[in-house]
DNA sequence: TTGTAAAAGCAACAAATGTTGGATTAAAAG
DNA sequence: CTTTTAATCCAACATTTGTTGCTTTTACAA
């Protein structure tokens, strides 16, 4: 990146953190261009050579954000008795865990992200779970048709990230470990699948 | 219905059906609030007596158009080959296949709703579903414990709906037997399930 | 028929949006 | 050091938004 490239990003990062600290006092609906640009200290018309709109910024955050917090991602697994699962939830839990303490970390933001962007979008975590978990997980399972793997990952993975938006908006009260069980128990390959 | 209701409420058609004509020309987010009135030949400050910007009026066109499209409702599943399936798939399919091609006969309208409102919010088609499909089917299989139902009410109807999107966003050009026997895949009872 | 209440229309206003052309600053290249 | 290019800033403008007070129209009821 050179210093020109260096110094758009820098105006854009500006955005991104002033629009963190307006979603700290208010809902996103209620947060306007001019007053991200006041609290960026940039000009309104900077802001329309980044973005088209504040839905526009809100999805750069969201990748900013995630980049920024993933620098903190760590696994507490030991914090919880999964010792009581069997083998198969064993494994799953191991995997599972972690990322639910991370977005139990960010609740806040999670919450914001998830209620006023399309989860299920292309670019959104859809994608980042796409390529993390299920194309993974349908090659070691060997499956192959392409159109069916498309369906099912939208199945699946938006299935994931509902449960995920639905304990984020009990402010994550139920138990981490609850909630990994339900997961696995939605989740689990069903064994008739290739019958 | 008494006569001054039956003004508001044609009003409010007046600027459903405008919303509909516009979204044949232009993308949801394109669309002004000037333009729906000018349309719908109505006065601005009426659109705010009745809304507080497009996305509100995007939501009770939804529900108008579904309470108006449902009249069609036909079952044509003597259509598809649905001898070739085992039992239980016949009888899922049976009720799967008329709602898939309800959303194929409006599939323009239907790709607009899903993809600009939240299909999954308390008030859109989960709701629906949540009540026409899912309680009944807990009720059936004996399913008590009141969060693990959400939770998993939320997992296999986002499923289905994101299923459904991602039909919708290839233009409805897979078959519909082949969508119908992919949701059976996905959302067949796992046997492990209570064990 | 007459009074009243509700819905829609109308006009005006401040504020925010979206767009433009041009000035200023800073980086990259000659 | 000079030129050129890119990013930002600035100012102006038309448009849209959101809000208000008031008028007209229409439904309903005394």
């Amino acid at each position: 990146m050179n210093k020109s490239e260096a110094k758009f990003h820098n105006t854009a990062v500006k955005m991104n953190e002033a629009l963190f600290r307006l979603l700290e006092q208010k809902p996103f609906v209620d947060i306007s261009i001019m007053e991200v640009c006041n609290e960026a200290e940039v000009n309104r018309s900077t802001f329309y050579a980044h973005y088209n709109n504040t839905y526009d910024l809100l999805q750069e955050a969201r990748d900013y954000f995630m980049n920024k917090f993933f620098n903190n991602f760590h696994t507490t697994i030991n914090d919880y008795p999964v010792e009581e699962l069997n083998v198969e939830e064993f494994v799953s839990a191991k995997y599972i865990i972690p990322y639910l303490e991370f977005v139990k970390k960010y609740k806040g933001i999670f919450k914001v992200f998830m209620n006023n962007l399309n989860a299920f979008n292309p670019d959104g975590f859809y994608k980042l779970l796409l390529e993390k978990l299920w194309i993974p997980s349908c090659e070691a399972r060997g499956i192959t048709d392409k159109s069916v793997i498309t369906y099912m990952s939208k199945f699946y993975l938006s299935g994931m990230i509902s449960i995920v938006v639905e304990w984020l908006n009990n402010n994550c009260e139920d138990d981490i470990l609850f909630v990994c069980e339900v997961i696995i128990l939605c989740v689990r390959p069903n064994p008739s699948y290739g019958k």
